[in-house]
DNA sequence: GTAGTTCATCGGCAAAACCTATGCTTACCC
DNA sequence: GGGTAAGCATAGGTTTTGCCGATGAACTAC
């Protein structure tokens, strides 16, 4: 048997009143409730806490003086705890862990921390970079509780709100005889030696555009690495299928490439917001998914028009 | 309504055991107890805690993480209150308020300590010297839980355990014409000028030893310094009566004086341990009480001695 | 498909907390 | 000194809470 929060606080505000019948007045319970707490909290920690004064109430014992000031502590501890609670439930501040796939967490999340930093001064965000079969599982384990990415073979238990539809783009060398046109269709591109990029999810997702097109593509490399897809494009190891454009013409080496549009209508792939379908959501979440939905368009938008 | 430490701890439990059934077997209480548990601090904190992985287990949220942590912190608090109060019950280590009556403090409480401190090491006395009449209230009103006092006139509040039977001296100057009497009477006195001790409680002690001998004493001066009476006394002034005798036969300006017990039998007055009648004695007051029972009479005896 | 695992819910029961009423002790006042 | 007021403790009865066993629901794994 042990003691509870209550018992401290009728404790403490004895105390404090001097007296078990003040006490109860200040706690808004009997007088024999205020009583039986102290009687209960002297058994259990076998040690007298108060001098009980016939007719003019109580003092503290040596020892209750000492725990007095512990239980107060304790129960300003406590009251912190329920602070912390009701900032994490309802307040629009603190930490905010969101996922992102990590291809095109560098063009999104700048802009949406910015954004948001705006709006909701108090949120901080920790962003969690992870491939597409990560990002369900993180959500799962509670890694983050909400996370931007692609709709792509999304399981059953992850809810997702699309927001944006993306293109393919198709990435050329800057001298190809293909890098002028104003759209390429994928049977242009089939006999082309193709560098793939190669993360769980879009990797299928990039053969499953040619299956769909009874086409099979000539996969010429594969990498998992975003930037070494421009490289090897720009250096005329093949062309590349992308769904995040650069705002600019240049792989990390300096050698220009190009971006056209695939012409061929597709099933559409989204951008949007994935969460657990049977979670409560955080209002600091739903203030970043509402950022997310006015502000994700325009910033992508805005990148095109650069 | 609120919750309970108890609630945290079923919660915690099933944070590190991943599961509820786990956090059962570890809390040595029903599955659903901790389910209901969950369920309610999740209520009350407005915040979901955990992601339900059916068949297996569980998982924190991220908001759910961070109240974890504060739990744990809030109830290793909780623990060290009642490792606090085991220690204070039990323990003999920590503080201890001790009252004594202020003029033989300097006589007995030094040795005392010594001897407490070597047999009690972690007992750290905190001494509160007060007069006669104001030791009982400081023990009513907790300032000290057992005080060291002389049984003059206590209350009926107070429990007295006697130690030592303290005679009266008779302070006088060294050229004084009974500074060389083995003893004196009473009669001897009466007509000599008094240089009375004339704090509460002992100032009636003193008048009343000569009422009861059916003479009145000769006020000259009265004070309520020990060092004062023995001052004027050395110098001329008359004659003191003490129960606490100094060591050394000088008063602190250097001028010598002489102690002469006084022969008459009379009723005895003793030095003892005083407490509260209603409460419950601590393990370090017990151990304080033990020390003086075994200590304090060989300590004045010494000081008769040297 | 079947067995196994795990969490949530339900109904009954026991413990605890609470309240009203009362008793007991002391302080205060005429 | 007796009466009154103040204040804590106890008693009895009611409500609330907490706990358990059983059951249901949802998913995994073979």
């Amino acid at each position: 048997m042990n003691y509870t929060l209550k018992h401290l606080r009728y404790f403490t505000a004895a105390a404090e009143a001097g007296s078990v019948t003040g006490a109860s007045e200040l706690c808004h319970v009997s007088q024999p409730s205020v009583s039986a707490a102290i009687a209960h909290l002297e058994d259990v920690f076998g040690v007298q806490l108060f001098i009980r004064h016939h007719a003019q109430g109580l003092s503290l014992t040596p020892a209750g003086n000492r725990l007095c000031k512990a239980a107060r502590d304790l129960l300003t501890h406590a009251e912190e705890l329920s602070q912390d609670a009701a900032g994490l439930a309802e307040g629009l501040s603190g930490d905010l862990d969101v996922g992102c796939f990590v291809t095109f967490a560098p063009f999104v999340l700048p802009g949406l921390l910015r954004v948001l930093a705006s709006e909701h001064p108090a949120i901080h965000v920790r962003p969690h970079e992870d491939d597409l079969r990560a990002l369900p599982e993180g959500l799962r384990r509670g890694r983050y509780e909400i996370a931007v990415t692609y709709d792509l073979n999304l399981p059953q238990d992850i809810a997702f709100e699309a927001l944006v539809t993306v293109p393919i783009h198709v990435l050329l060398p800057a001298r190809h005889r293909l890098a002028k046109r104003r759209a390429v269709r994928l049977a242009d591109l089939a006999e082309e030696p193709l560098v793939l990029l190669s993360l769980p999810e879009s990797r299928n997702h990039f053969l499953s555009v040619f299956a769909e097109a009874g086409l099979e593509p000539n996969i010429a490399y594969e990498t998992s690495s975003f930037e070494m897809v421009r490289g090897l494009v720009a250096n005329g190891y093949g062309y590349g299928l992308m769904h995040s454009r650069a705002p600019h013409q240049r792989a990390l080496d300096g050698t220009p490439l190009a971006s056209v549009p695939l012409s061929e209508p597709r099933r559409e792939m989204h951008m949007g917001l994935a969460r657990l379908q049977t979670t409560r959501a955080t209002r600091m979440a739903l203030a970043f998914a509402e950022t997310c939905r006015r502000h994700l368009p325009a910033l992508l938008d805005a990148r095109d028009a650069g």
